[in-house]
DNA sequence: CTACCATCTGTAGTAACTACAGATTCAAGA
DNA sequence: TCTTGAATCTGTAGTTACTACAGATGGTAG
């Protein structure tokens, strides 16, 4: 009765949401390891598809593949240092936090002229104002 | 007393905080005119660097350079139809605002990890709980 | 004359995939 | 047994928006 829980690359994608071609790119990056083959076909185990929704959930939260890649050493380690995985976490939130705020300054702007748009009290078009007005007369000469 | 304006590349970069390798890409992929030339060297006149304004400040609100090359369109045309600068517009401030959900969802989750980590009381690693535990269990075996 | 700075062209690298083309391979139906 | 179809294989190239070189050439200042 083989390994209890062997599949195929298209079993294991159906099972973690991840797409077959990112799956290989993935084992080609060094992120997955090397499976058995079953004749030329990759062969899984129960730990590839937990160890693949790790990656997955991890990269949902927007870590990077490097990040990632750290958060996994940590987490398979055994003894994995909570100080460190902390400091990962803390520094993408900040990172995440600044590209909202980031974000969020363009959606001040971008509705801002949306709604002046709407008013259609000024003159021009606000979003081209907010851009540059000085091209439209540039572009007519 | 050769065109008022005249300015090569590097000053060109200065005045609009724009990489000169980013110019010359822009250049490239024809969002910016061919400039004409001074000798070898690319010789630029006032309307670029209004041009090139137009097209970081774009930038700097999220827009694609596809968007961008649509806005330079309606811009400089003279005829901007503004209800086509609208719906560009609208549209983009959607996907700020769905970029802006989604990354609030990562922040929820990852300060929620970090907070209980500080807080000491969870048995293991809040976030690699988070993550999928299995994996801490698979690695050991 | 030499040093130096700016500029030139062209190519390749980045992140994280995605999309093929073209070859096998396996299981099931006629 | 033959054939069809689905799944898989390898390898390469495309995507976005730049950035980073290498190596050549230009004009100017001392």
């Amino acid at each position: 009765m083989a390994a209890s829980g062997a599949l195929q690359i298209g079993e294991l994608s159906r099972r973690t949401g991840c797409n077959i071609e990112t799956i290989r790119y993935y084992e080609r990056i060094g992120l997955l390891p090397t499976p058995s083959r079953r004749g030329r076909f990759r062969s899984y185990a129960r730990e590839d598809v937990a160890r693949l929704g790790f990656v997955r959930r991890a990269r949902e939260l927007g870590f990077t593949l490097d990040e990632v890649r750290a958060l996994l050493e940590l987490a398979v380690g055994g003894k994995s240092r909570c100080a460190d995985v902390r400091a990962l976490a803390a520094s993408h939130l900040k990172d995440v936090r600044e590209r909202i705020a980031d974000l969020r300054k363009m959606e001040q702007v971008l509705a801002a002229s949306v709604h002046a748009c709407d008013a259609g009290l000024e003159p021009g078009c606000p979003l081209l104002d907010a851009l540059g007005a000085e091209l439209r007369i540039a572009g007519a000469a």
